[in-house]
RNA sequence: GGUCCGGUAGCUCAGUUGGAUAGAGCAGCAGCCUUCUAAGCUGCGGGUCAGGGGUUCGAAUCCCUUCCGGAUCACCA
């Protein structure tokens, strides 16, 4: 908008005075900082150098431009150096809040598209149960959905669940040999760690039975290639492959455990799918792709009749995608997976959430797709994100010190509970009530803790610090939201009409400095929610959102709203309360994180 | 070794179409609850933006290079 609009009369500025035609976005317009006195900024240097002017003159006759041409929306302007100050008149930013007084859907594009974008994500094993790694996973794929579907597009959103393979086998027959009939319902433990427990007993039995093999002289392939163990489990993945009714059975039963408790899991962190698939249906997918990639002469098969495609004129290897036998790699299934997707929802785009140790991966997949001749394989982008480190290190499941995300989201809500509970400021909450708001605490603290790190960077996790419910944090904004409401509230008790905050702006009053700052603030909001939907990145909307709460919390200490004598003054303050509340809300809702009415 | 990613305050992180004196939080110190919620606010201290070179009116940001950290380079998934 003003942006926009800045462009398009900075380019009529310099044609009409200078007869130039500065390229598009090449003079550059930004927020004024808070030292200098203004609203926007229009940096004037390359603007002065194609007019072959000095950047202060330019700027002088700019703005002298601007303020005469454009009276009612630039109010008066300054310039420091090659830097013009303009500052909009109070009834541009009286009309600005006044049409967004009300409107619910601010910022966000509500018509959207036809052509779907595909997000994959969380995507686990059907062997252990979820960690903090997870977490981070299912957090930027719902947010970054979320995102997507507030600026304009029609998101779906896939699972495909990992549900076959020789670590699954693992689990089965480590249950078969020593689990005397044990389940989630004659134990107590939830099924999919009641299933990771046999798959760590397992890789338990496995080591001792290396180590005895090794203590009998082997060396440690020998030993390897020796355990009797092993062979079972690869026997069972065959078995399970031939389709063996017992086998399948067990699988069967115990995958369901296990997806009974994901289901929990997912429910907790209030994340769902619009399709789940399962790489059972989708492992052997994509043989006949390669197959009609070697007919059409783009991949290689050699004389043993395993496949390669032959990346190396773009800066990769090359790749196996075909096994001397026949049978597929994790590469084909992903190749087959993604054309029967592309079939299935003719998407713009295909986001993939997953971890960065699988770069080349997708790097390959993606070119490997373009090499057969799939042109919509540029649409194809990988949501690439950093591990999450704990203070000692990566985690190890062999060391104990993987995150468990139950126990970690259990721990949130006790943290939760008891910091509530010693603020002393629930009194009259139901049971139910404080139950709700413990869960919208401590998962906001996980969540927001997670969703403000550049999703790219490797992000250290800090048990102690992750708790701490003080300065930049989820429940500081949900803080902020729980105060701005309850000065609502007490605002309709004493008349004033904050359901419609349209008519609480009056045009003639005058606008401080604060109120204005907010403003610029608000106005970004739409900006910040396009930049995060193009670099799907939560991590903006996050660090804006508590910058926006931030702000209000230094405007609410100093000035009072109820209170002030000026009802004009008080009723301007009053609407930009409801507008931040709701930014706040719209905000935090697009990290899928909820905000309490009161705390 | 090849490729990719990262290195900003003691710690965790913001800061990208190159802009003005590099910002928050935590930790430390000093203040503020009789007034709309103190999960808050105010103030102080804290920096060779890993090092070096280059591009230009201007570089944390772009290019080159060195150093450090991570990932990856399987007829595994």
């Amino acid at each position: 908008m003003i942006y926009s609009f800045l462009q398009n009369s900075i380019a009529d500025f310099a044609a009409a005075s200078y007869g130039i035609e500065p390229a598009p976005g090449s003079v550059q317009v930004q927020k004024t900082r808070k030292e200098f006195d203004g609203d926007f900024t229009v940096v004037t240097f390359s603007l002065s150098k194609n007019a072959r002017k000095a950047p202060e003159a330019v700027a002088e006759e700019l703005g002298k431009w601007l303020v005469s041409r454009f009276s009612e929306t630039f109010h008066q302007f300054n310039v420091v150096k090659g830097f013009l100050n303009l500052t909009l008149t109070p009834d541009y930013w009286m009309n600005f809040l006044r049409n967004i007084a009300d409107d619910v859907a601010f910022g966000t594009t509500a018509t959207p598209g036809d052509t779907p974008v595909l997000v994959e994500f969380s995507s686990p094993n059907t062997n252990k149960p979820l960690h903090l790694g997870h977490i981070r996973n299912n957090l930027l794929g719902h947010s970054v959905s979320e995102i997507l579907k507030a600026a304009g597009h029609r998101v779906v959103k896939l699972n495909l669940v990992n549900d076959r393979g020789i670590h699954i086998c693992k689990s089965m027959l480590a249950w078969q040999r020593w689990g005397n009939g044990e389940t989630p319902g004659s134990s107590g433990i939830k099924g999919d760690h009641l299933v990771g427990k046999y798959y760590v007993l397992f890789d338990k039995h496995y080591k001792e039975e290396l180590k005895k093999l090794r203590e009998s002289g082997l060396d440690e392939p020998q030993a390897e290639a020796a355990s009797v163990l092993m062979a079972d489990a690869r026997e069972m993945l065959r078995q399970w492959e031939n389709g063996n009714p017992e086998v399948r059975a067990l699988w069967s039963r115990m995958n369901q455990w296990v997806y009974e408790g994901f289901e929990a899991t997912y429910k907790r962190m209030n994340i769902t799918f619009d399709q789940i698939d399962y790489e059972s249906d989708t492992y052997l997918l994509g043989k006949n792709i390669v197959l009609e990639g070697v007919s059409n002469g783009t991949l290689e098969q050699r004389e043993d009749d395993s496949v390669w495609a032959d990346l190396r004129s773009q800066n990769l290897d090359e790749k196996l995608l075909l096994r001397s036998d026949g049978t597929s790699v994790y590469m084909t299934q992903d190749i087959g997976t993604a054309c029967k997707r592309y079939e299935q929802f003719k998407p713009s785009t295909m986001i993939y959430v997953v971890g960065n140790e699988q770069n080349y991966h997708f790097d390959v997949l993606k070119r490997v797709l373009g090499l057969i001749g799939y042109g919509w394989s540029e649409n194809i982008h990988h949501l690439s994100y950093g591990m999450v480190e704990l203070p000692q290190g990566k985690m190890k499941s062999r060391e104990g010190t993987v995150v468990d995300a139950d126990d970690l989201m259990t721990e949130m809500y006790e943290t939760a509970r008891s910091t509530t509970l010693a603020l002393g400021k629930t009194e009259n909450f139901s049971p139910q009530e404080l139950d709700e708001l413990f869960h919208m605490l401590g998962l906001g603290a996980l969540k927001y803790f997670i969703l403000k790190v550049d999703p790219r960077k490797t992000m250290l996790f800090n048990p102690e610090e992750s708790i701490d419910f003080n300065g930049h944090t989820g429940p500081f904004i949900q803080y902020t939201h729980a105060r701005i409401r309850s000065v609502l509230r007490k605002a309709a008790e004493a008349g004033w009409n904050v359901d419609h905050a349209q008519l609480l702006v009056d045009q003639t009053v005058m606008l401080p400095d604060k109120e204005r700052q907010l403003l610029r603030l608000v106005a970004d909001f739409p900006t910040v929610l396009e930049e995060a939907a193009t670099a799907l990145s939560p991590a903006s909307i996050a660090n804006y959102v508590y910058e926006l709460a931030r702000e209000y919390n230094q405007f609410y200490h100093e000035f009072s709203i109820l209170h002030e004598p000026n009802k004009s003054l008080a009723a301007l303050r009053l609407a930009l309360s409801v507008v931040i509340a709701r930014i706040l809300q719209r905000g935090m809702g697009l990290l899928g994180i909820d905000v309490p009415e009161r705390m």
